[in-house]
RNA sequence: GCCCUUGUAGCUUAAUGGAUAAAGUACUGAUCUUCGGAAUCAGUGAUGGGGGUUCGAUUCCCUCCAGGGGCACCA
């Protein structure tokens, strides 16, 4: 429709003389001024020196004419903007292609053919699951359900350090208070092991003896030389990553490739020494490395290329790889297993110099991976009040507040009639939604503020609200096949604001991808759900006097199913009943 | 010091250079024996300061102020 607007101005455009494409054609903020708008006039006003409104007025009467049947009247308003109303049909027709869509109401063909690979949570083995991995979690899913909707083949991938100082802190820390009884859950030995690596680590810090025994602990871990080690290694690491995977069958996360640190840094090494003098650079040691007969270390000296980028460490005086090579020998990975179109990684800003350092050093090694890879940067959660404890008053992780969230909504619920079975599975569907939505509805970039005072929000902006939408459209689909509507099939005069929106949600879906920002959709379904309430409360569908309630029963069908749609791309699934 | 990023109602957040800056929450007052009140309707209330570009700036540019993050051998 957008486009057949713009065509028609610019052939009105040709015939008064004016050369001009520079104009937009938008849906205007408040629906009296039309469904669509153009700036038209006020763009062009100025060259040809003549009154924005006269020029508005002059377009609107040759335009008139030839109007597509979907438009029933244009008009001329403010400033000099030319407003178009669409017909009653229009609306009729679109949600006939919702109703007839179905599950791919909103899905678009615009990545059709392409990879893409989306990385995200990115949670270490041996330590807590924490809130930065639960927001990167929420973002990254919901960006891979927006690039799949949008017709890519769409790879989740989790990247995961599972060795380094924090293992060995951990398994110090183990090895010192004992394996955990068996007959503890895995969340309860991960939450476990999570505490052990607390306890080394501040040992690691304040008691000599521990540091060195730490040390020697990092080194038989790397070797794999000492079996008692490999054992306590090897069992943790397995307990941890399974706990993580319950989390993420929670969260509604299914990846389909692992990359482990330790099986980055070799060819992630190889590379950055076969490009010494091309890429990197070798720094002098200083003297203090020199008398320990150390090397310098292997440097990418960022801002040769660009001057907002500085220099970074790649493989250091000790000859070890650091993070950074790790990171090429992902990105290789990455490129080498499934060759991406394009490659997303998710992480919180901290990342985000880093990040340009490391992708310009593999951009001059590769330079056809330079337009592929796309970072994305959000920002931390944050708490209002000071208070870092959770519920149960131990250290909030993600986990923790997960289970918070869902404890909530277990108390909500705990009167009502439902099988317990039901009720879990609504604490977890809605509990999940709430904690989701909260992250979701802001853009990225910015920090989110979480008050544990008033913990999360269940009503108004909220991602329970618009499931408790949909759960009462539901409600009357349910009730409707009992209804009969064979004298009831008049379609309303009236175009409703819930009919305006509803055929917008694939453009939604489009902007959302393109600015790779997930609350567009969280924005619109509240502004959807918001207009459906209204329309609830003011109209009664299943009635005798409806004579509309055929119609009107298909808006909230069209409605529920966009909402489904809708939610589903955030990562959030909608409930029978709540 | 340099680089990145963020400043919008009391609070939490929206606004592809456009029309009267939009919601939620809180507060005030209404609706409702309903197809599910986790609801609806009405009211109060905001673009950090100062310049500039533009017909038009929350949005772009400059500057100042304030927060957050990052700047060599951690991840």
């Amino acid at each position: 429709m957008k486009e057949e607007i713009q065509k028609l101005i610019l052939e009105t455009l040709k015939t008064l003389n004016i050369e001009e494409s520079n104009f937009s054609v938008e849906h205007p903020e408040d629906f009296k001024n039309g469904d669509y708008s153009t700036n038209v006039a006020m763009v062009c006003a100025k060259k040809i020196g003549k009154n924005p409104r006269e020029l508005a007025t002059s377009i609107k009467e040759l335009i008139e004419n030839n109007l597509p049947k979907e438009i029933e009247k244009i008009e001329v308003a403010g400033a000099g903007f030319i407003n178009f109303y669409l017909s009653r049909d229009y609306f009729t027709n679109s949600i006939r292609d919702i109703l007839e869509n179905k599950n791919n109401w909103g899905k678009s063909s615009l990545l059709k053919g392409k990879k893409i690979m989306v990385e995200y949570t990115d949670p270490n083995p041996f330590k807590p699951f924490h809130i930065g991995h639960l927001m990167t979690n929420a973002i990254g899913e919901s960006v891979s359900r927006v690039v799949e909707f949008s017709g890519a083949e769409t790879i989740r991938a989790n990247y995961q350090g599972d060795v380094g100082p924090h293992v060995a802190k951990a398994i110090y820390g183990i090895m010192k208070t004992g394996m955990p009884d068996e007959n503890m859950t895995i969340s309860e030995k991960a939450q476990y092991i999570g505490r052990c690596y607390s306890d080394g680590s501040n040992l690691y810090d304040t008691d000599d003896q521990a540091k060195k025994e730490i040390e020697i602990i990092n080194k038989a871990i790397y070797g794999r030389t000492d079996e008692e080690i490999n054992k306590v290694y090897d069992w943790g690491r397995s307990i941890t990553l399974d706990a993580f995977e319950e989390i993420y069958k929670l969260l509604g996360t299914k990846f389909n490739h692992y990359f482990f640190e330790s099986e980055m840094a070799i060819a992630g090494e190889k590379v950055v020494r076969e490009n010494i003098g091309k890429v990197f650079d070798e720094s002098d040691p200083t003297r203090e490395q020199s008398e320990k007969g150390q090397t310098g270390a292997i440097i990418f000296h960022g801002e040769n290329y660009d001057k907002k980028l500085h220099t970074r460490v790649f493989i250091n005086s000790q000859g070890l790889p650091t993070y950074e090579t790790k990171e090429i020998g992902l990105t290789m990975a990455k490129f080498e297993k499934e060759n991406p179109d394009i490659s997303i990684v998710v992480t919180a800003t901290e990342q985000s110099d880093y990040m340009k350092v490391v992708q310009k050093a593999i951009s001059l090694i590769h330079p056809d991976y330079e337009i592929r890879m796309k970072h994305i940067a959000h920002g931390m959660m944050k708490f209002a009040s000071g208070k870092m404890s959770s519920r149960k008053g131990n250290i909030v992780t993600g986990e923790s507040l997960l289970h918070d969230s869902m404890d909530i909504v277990l108390e909500k619920v705990k009167d009502r009639e439902l099988t317990d079975e039901e009720k879990n599975n609504i604490s977890r569907i809605v509990g999940v939604s709430a904690l989701k939505y909260s992250i979701l509805k802001s853009s990225l970039g910015s920090d989110i503020v979480y008050d544990f005072e008033k913990s999360i929000s269940f009503e108004g902006d909220s991602g329970p609200y618009l499931q408790y939408t949909a759960v009462r459209a539901n409600s009357i689909i349910i009730k409707a096949k009992s209804f009969n509507t064979e004298d009831k099939k008049e379609i309303p005069t009236e175009n409703t604001e819930l009919e305006k929106l509803l055929y917008q949600f694939p453009e939604v879906v489009d902007r959302a991808y393109a600015s790779l920002e997930p609350h567009h959709i969280a924005t619109y379904l509240t502004h959807l759900a918001s207009a459906f309430n209204s329309f609830y409360g003011n109209t009664k569908i299943l009635v005798d006097e409806n004579k509309c309630a055929d119609y009107h029963l298909k808006i909230v069908t069209a409605f529920y199913q966009t909402m489904k749609n809708g939610l589903w791309l955030l990562g959030i699934e909608t409930p029978e009943k709540m």
